[in-house]
DNA sequence: CAATGATCCTGTCCGC
DNA sequence: TGCGGACAGGATCATT
């Protein structure tokens, strides 16, 4: 499925291994509209190697040293994939990054909604969303949570999914996160006990950390920089399943335009 | 400001 | 066998 915070991670580290200090000669853009540049890019943009790998929420972020950014963003089915074959399967290529010699990177994108910004590093902000903290940092914490879910009355589901107030969840982790930590998924946010925000809090670092040291969750068209699968699937516990690890039916609702799993006997 | 719904897009799957 | 329709869903925009 799409690509959420432990799989950006996961490509991003590909990226940083596969491509280091190599520089980046050219951008192709094989799709319109994926790739877009601000009106201020610093010309000459390549070539140009990488002086910073950074992740933002579900955004990939290439410093370039030519005082450019490439902002990426996979959205549903986009990969970034490293190779050095010339024959790659090139159906799905949106854009196209080449490096040195035959090293190229291929942006696959089946759904076509991944971009690719060329933005002036000065100006990412610009092309950046309101993001929330990022769920490993310390500021994201339960006394964060009781402020930011004091006006939300929404189910619990969907206000973790919004990117404005914790940055790079998605539908898979929101439901194994509220699977964890025992809490329904229409429980209206603001009505969350102190508890229950701990857990969800304790919940979140856990499974995006066990999640990123199985280099993420490959349920359909994510995969690594290598083309490989990622291996978190395997450790789903609510996610398109039909029992829980005590045998107790899961329920399949629609939050949201989106397919929520959780457990009724478990998830209070 | 909060919440909801439509939109974008294509491959896959299901029912008839 | 084939076809139409539902579904997958992150982020953005419009609407209430």
């Amino acid at each position: 499925m799409m690509p959420e915070l432990p799989e950006v991670e996961t490509v991003l580290r590909g990226l940083k291994r596969k491509i280091g200090g190599m520089p980046i000669c050219q951008l192709d853009s094989l799709y319109n509209g994926t790739v877009v540049y601000d009106k201020d890019i610093v010309q000459p943009v390549f070539p140009a190697v990488v002086n910073k790998y950074e992740r933002r929420g579900k955004y990939i972020i290439l410093h370039l040293a030519s005082k450019n950014a490439l902002i990426i963003h996979l959205r549903m089915t986009g990969k970034l994939i490293y190779t050095e074959e010339d024959n790659e399967e090139a159906r799905h290529v949106r854009a196209l990054l080449s490096l040195t010699g035959c090293a190229r990177v291929l942006f696959n994108d089946i759904r076509t909604f991944g971009k690719i910004i060329v933005a002036p590093v000065s100006k990412i902000q610009n092309h950046l969303p309101k993001l929330g903290p990022e769920p490993l940092s310390e500021g994201f914490d339960a006394h964060y949570l009781k402020q930011a879910f004091l006006k939300k009355s929404a189910p619990i589901k969907n206000v973790l999914l919004d990117q404005s107030v914790v940055a790079g969840l998605g539908n898979i982790y929101v439901c194994e996160i509220l699977y964890r930590a025992k809490v329904k998924p229409e429980t209206a946010a603001n009505k969350l006990t102190k508890s229950k925000l701990e857990s969800i809090v304790r919940r979140t670092k856990e499974v995006l950390k066990e999640a990123i040291a199985n280099n993420g969750t490959s349920v359909s068209d994510y995969r690594q920089v290598d083309d490989k699968t990622g291996s978190f699937q395997n450790f789903l516990r609510v996610y398109q399943k039909e029992k829980c690890s005590l045998g107790h039916d899961i329920k399949r609702i629609k939050q949201a335009g989106r397919s929520s799993f959780y457990c009724p006997v478990c998830q209070k």
